[in-house]
This record gives C-alpha cells, structure tokens and sequence, in this order.
RNA sequence: GCCCCCGUAGCUCAGUGGAUAGAGCACAGGAUUCAUAAUCCUGGUGCCGCAGGUCCGAUUCCUGCCGGGGGCACCA
C-alpha cells in the first residue's frame, strides 16, 4: 500500500502579541496530529509561522521604539523560540516577510489580476481618522466612533477587489458535497448559513497613503494588499507553489487548523481564492474553540493571559500537551485553570498511568529478575485484557482520525485503569510466593508488560518524552509503526526491562506556585514584602518558600537608559516571554553592553513602577566593594530556562 | 433586531422517542501491600433549565419563556 501523504497547517500568527496558551493550542494539535500520522507510516509535512504585515504591526513598532523590521525579526523568533518548549517540531516555518512568500503572492495576484478575477473600484465607507480605519456601521456607538468618540467621515477611496462573489454558488455546492470538508458540524453549518445571503466581493488592498508594510501589488505599486491574500497564500508557499516537487502532492493532501476566530477566511476566502487561481480546494478546515481561563475569556486587557513557557516551566512538557488536548472537546471551547491542570496530573498521570507503569515494572524487576517472561495458556481473565487493549488501539484511531484527541486518550485510559484492576485481580505478589504458580506469573506480567507497551504506543503522538521512557524501560526501540507494532504479542520473551524513575511526580495540594500575568494591580512597591510571614528558625526558609520564587534566566533583547535617572536602566528581556524589567544598574553597565546578555531574574515579583515604566521582575546581580556585577549563567541556555 | 447552539449528579461532561438516566473527578466506608499514601471493591444524591403541546409513552420531537454562548463580513 503507498504511503499516504499529509499536509497538516496552523495558521500563521499575527506578531502583535507573544506567544499565547491559544497559539500553543492550536500547535499542538498539528504536531500530535502530525506524529500520529507518521506513527501510522505516513509522510507529513507541518507547517507554521508568523503573519507580519499591516498596521497593527506597524503601531506595535512604534510603540515598542523600533522599525517594523526589527519588531517582527524580534516576536516571529520568540514563536519560534516557544514551540521546542512544547516538544513541537514543526518542518516548515514561515514568514510573511519572506522574499520567496512575497514573489508568491505577487505572482498570485498578478495571475487573479490577468483573469479579470481582480477590479478597481471605489469604496464608501465612513472612515475614523484617529482609527486610521473605515468602521462598519455597528461598530458605531450613537454615531461615534468608540474609541476616538468623533464622527467618522464619510469618504471614498479606491481599491482593488477580488470577485469573490463569482465563486458562492461552487462553494455552497463543495462544501455540501463534501461533509469532512469543515469539521466539527457545527463550523460547517455556520459556513452554509453564512453563504444563504449573497456574497459580496472582497476589498484586498490598502493604499500606501495609508499603509506601506504590505506586499506591494505588482499591476499598481500605489497600494499594498492587505491580509488575506498575503497571509493565507502562506500555505502554498511553504510547500513550493507553484512547480517545486511535491508541491502538488502535498497541495492535495492540505488539512489546515484553525481557531474559529478565523473560520470565515479560511472557509470562504480562501477556498474561493483558490478556485479562482485555478488550484483544487484544501482537503479539510479543522476549526477549535477557545481556552477560557476559568470562568472568562483570556485577553490582554484583563491581564489574564497563560503564556505556554510558563505552563511547561511549571509543569513539564508533557502534562500540558495531555491535559491540553484531554480537556478540550475539539471544536468546544474549554476552561484552562490551574486546579484543572494539576488534577489531571495527579489522577491520570501519575495515579493512573504513573503508578501502573512504575508498579508493573517493579514487580517485574523483583519476581522475574527483570526478564520479559514467555506467556502461557491465557486464562479468561488475560483473554479480556488482551482483547481490551486491541480495541482500545482501534478506538484510538477512529478517534484521532476525527480529531476527537479527548476521546482518543479516554480511550486509552480505559486500558490503563483496566489493567491496575487485572494487577490485584490476580495479585501476582501471592503467585509468587508460590513456586507452583510461576507459570501463571509469567503469563500475568506478560500481558501485563504487552499491554504497556500497546499504551506507551499510543502515547507517542501525545506525550512523546513518555512514551520515550516506557519505551525504553520496556527495551523497545523506537516506534514508528502503529500498524506492524499494534498487533498483540510483539514484546519478545526475554527482553530485558529496566526501572525508569517515575513518569510523573505527584503535586501536592495547595495553592500553584505559578506566576500568571502579572499586571492588573498597578500597586506600589511593597517596602515590608515579608512583614507578615512568622520568619523563625533563625532566618531559615523551607524549600516551599524558596520554590515560591520564579527565577529564570532572561536575555536581554533590548536596553536603554532611562531619562533623569542616574541609576535606571529600561530592558527588554526575553524570558522567554517579552517583558519590561527596569534594573538599578546603569551606572555599571552600559545599554548597548547588555543586549544580548543572559542573567537570572526574579520572575514573578509584583510588578512595580519605577520612573514611569512598569517593571516585571528584577534582574539579580551582586554587590561587592563598590562595584555591581550581573548575575550570569555559566553557558548559553534557552531564555526562560527555570532557575533552581 | 434576525439566525444558530447550549442548559443532565457538588464539578466536567456522555446519552437515547420508551423500561430502575450514565462516566470521570470529588466525597464516605471497606479490601490490599506490588506501587508515586498509589490501587481495587461498595455506596448515595439528579423535578435531565421552566411552562405548555404531540404521543400509549419525552430528558430525547414541537412551541413559548428564562439563563449562558456564538454568528450577522472584510475590526487578522
């Protein structure tokens, strides 16, 4: 049988704003997808990226001091610096900003131009100038625009339009001809709602009066194209549009995942755009929802946003990508909370899988000297969890065929619960005490141990480290075949197993040691941080406390002195999150020396101002006669490494 | 305003025109000692949002109401 072939995208993220528990959502699912297809022998290829162009980018420059160059050089690096965190391992990581995207697009709009799919023609609107933006007419309050409270004027401009409205009929008829085409149901269902009123045709210009961070059109270098038909065309550029190899190939087996804040682009726009330009719509649009923190919507303006390199600083790698992908009903939205988090860690990772694992192979280790025995004649008892442990394979694939990843793992921890039931239904500890029973040991830790490595296999797409570590401990090499190594009976009598340490410790209850976003409380600097805590024993803390402190190590992005200050110094770290520290240490150390530089912070001290500028953290350095030295770590490591 | 979805055990959710409505977590009691004080067994609770209607029979279908969420386009 060939191979089949994948093509599995998240969609390019707007570089406005760092790194977010949604962009690691959305990238975890492609690179779990993405190895679970390989696992099932397939060829993937697995793009992501960043989507550097407009004016918010340009705002954001701005406001951050710099050109929009080196802005978008700056948060695309810390995308890219966040998926490795996350053991994602994309194939493909592209830019807007790069010069083979730009010639793509152009060469598209040039080609949609040609075919008359493209005309010029005004566009009325009523435009808020302090917005620098046409508003729509329900965006309006009592007349106004909300933000600048002035009415917008109506004016005209002219702009470049693409016939969008040529293709609905086609589209109506793919889409209902097609039920996989977007899934879950429900997204689709809202597409075709969408498409009952007529659809009118797209604006995709700017004219460079108004904003020059775009791609130039190549018929009218007067305006640059805005949005869609620069950022979605990133899918084909990635794999080669238009004549590079596998172009075609990988075109054809094309899935994209997306948040369904963007499901109107990805499932209108674009397969329009497409048609348009002569190329076969995607294979599939797999649309999610949202990660709430607790009870509201996560955003900037609340302060409550969950950065992923603090989730993996806290809890490791491989709990957040199961609890992510266990918690959320595909295409639902979900609540992340920390308590959520933790339970899941404790009851199914370490209770469950954890404690199953390490038992079995402790028992192992002590009643067969540590050898894969031979299975004998399977009673009822090992026939049923034989048999559940193969359907527990198949319902596993159905279930991330779907994309259901919540019902997938449910699936396997039916198996892990059921084979912790098979451990004291046959009590192998009493077996062994009995010489005469030896046989019916052997066959209990065999398909006990087969069963291991069936739900290890499993794991691989979701918690790669893991699976790893089972692996090992049950001396298999590496997996990459869920269909050969699926069959039961594969482990070989005789094998050696070896006791790894726990997969997964168990967290005590009590508050998280987390830090969060810090921001809303704008407070002042407290003087008597300590004054209430009981500082007995002599001025001896517990390791409790001392776990109380984030300290991680942050590289300096960026560092300037701060006016009328002899001492201050505004630096921009990466840690790996961006964040602002303002560090008493500019009479020792220049701006233009630090950038670069790792030192250690504190990272979740209550975020105080100093001059004016809001500080997040504290840079640690050392005092001695006189002089300041930084602290420093003794190798180049990853920003935001943890400090312990 | 128009349209769509949801409202089931303390929590998160599954479920079907029909029989005593389910799972996990949490909680209580017991068993066990191989294991990360883990595991296994047993147990309770539900006006299945409210009010009508269709039907022999509705949590499941229809209507209205209440409560929550989303969409109604170029604000990524």
């Amino acid at each position: 049988m060939a191979t089949m072939h994948t093509y599995i995208t998240t969609p390019i993220f707007y570089v406005n704003a760092q790194p977010h528990l949604g962009h690691a959502f959305t990238t975890i699912v492609a690179d779990t997808y993405c190895r679970y297809r390989r696992l099932c022998g397939d060829s993937v290829v697995f793009q992501t990226g960043t989507d550097e162009h407009g004016d918010k980018i340009v705002q954001a420059a701005q406001g951050a001091g710099v050109s929009p160059g080196e802005y978008v050089d700056r948060i695309s690096a810390m995308f890219r610096a966040t998926w490795p965190l996350l053991a994602i391992q994309p194939d493909n990581f592209i830019r807007t900003t790069d010069p083979v995207h730009i010639r793509t697009v152009q060469r598209i709009l040039q080609q949609v131009y040609e075919q008359d799919d493209i005309y010029f023609s005004d566009y009325s609107g009523l435009y808020c100038k302090g917005c620098e933006r046409f508003l729509t007419d329900k965006e309006l309050v009592d007349g106004r625009c909300p933000d600048h409270l002035v009415a917008p004027e109506a004016i005209t401009e002219q702009n470049y339009f693409f016939r969008m409205g040529k293709y609905q009929q086609w589209l109506i008829d793919h889409i209902t001809g097609n039920p996989e085409f977007i899934t879950p149901e429900r997204y689709r269902n809202e597409v075709l709602s969408f498409l009952k009123e007529p659809l009118e045709d797209l604006c995709i210009s700017r004219p460079t009066s108004r904003l020059t961070w775009g791609i130039p059109l190549p018929f009218d270098d007067r305006f640059v194209t805005y949005v869609w038909f620069d950022a979605l065309i990133n899918y084909l550029t990635g794999i080669g549009y238009p004549d590079q190899e596998n172009f075609s190939r990988s075109w054809a087996a094309a899935e994209h995942i997306i948040a369904k804040d963007i499901l109107k682009p990805h499932a209108i726009y674009w397969p329009t755009m497409l048609r348009s330009m002569g190329l076969a719509p995607y294979k599939k649009l797999h649309v999610h929802g949202y990660w709430n923190v607790g009870e509201t919507k996560m955003s900037k303006s609340l302060g409550n946003v969950v950065r992923p390199a603090e989730m993996v600083a806290e809890y490791g790698t491989d709990t957040v990508r199961y609890f992510l992908l266990r918690d959320m009903s595909f295409g639902l939205d979900a609540a992340y909370s920390a308590e959520a988090l933790r339970m899941r860690q404790n009851s199914d990772l370490a209770n469950d899988l954890g404690n199953l694992f390490s038992r079995s192979l402790t028992m192992v280790a002590k009643f067969t000297a540590s050898r894969v025995p031979s299975a004998g004649e399977p009673e009822e008892i090992d026939r049923q969890l034989r048999d559940a442990a193969v359907a527990m394979v198949a319902a596993y694939r159905r279930e991330m065929d779907n994309f259901a990843f919540h019902r997938a793992l449910a699936a396997v921890w039916e198996v892990i619960s059921r084979a912790n039931k098979y451990i004291v239904e046959n009590a192998p500890w009493d077996l062994a005490k009995d010489p005469a029973k030896s046989a019916r040991l052997d066959t209990v830790f065999y398909y006990l141990l087969e069963t291991l490595r069936l739900i290890a296999l499993t794991l691989e797409p979701v918690m790669p480290d893991t699976a790893a570590k089972m692996r090992h401990a049950l001396g298999q090499a590496a997996a990459q075949d869920l269909t050969g190594q699926a069959a039961w009976g594969q482990l070989a009598p005789g094998t050696t197993i070896t006791l790894p340490p726990p997969l997964f410790p168990r967290l005590d209850s009590g508050k998280p040691k987390t830090t969060s976003a810090p921001a809303q409380t704008g407070g002042k600097a407290q003087k008597n941080m300590t004054s209430t805590e009981n500082p007995d024993d002599e001025g001896l803390i517990s390791f409790d406390d001392f776990k109380k402190i984030d300290l991680r190590v942050a590289e300096v992005v960026a560092a300037e002195k701060i006016k009328k200050s002899d001492r201050l110094l505004k630096l921009t770290v990466k840690a790996p999150e961006e964040r602002i520290i303002v560090a008493g240490i500019a009479e020792f150390y220049e701006p233009e020396a630090m950038v670069g530089k790792q030192v250690i912070i504190a990272a979740n001290l209550k975020p105080t101002k100093l001059m004016g500028i809001a500080s997040h953290g504290m840079v640690l350095a050392i005092k001695d006669q006189g002089s300041l030295f930084l602290s420093a770590v003794s190798a180049k490591v990853t920003p935001g490494s943890k400090v312990s």
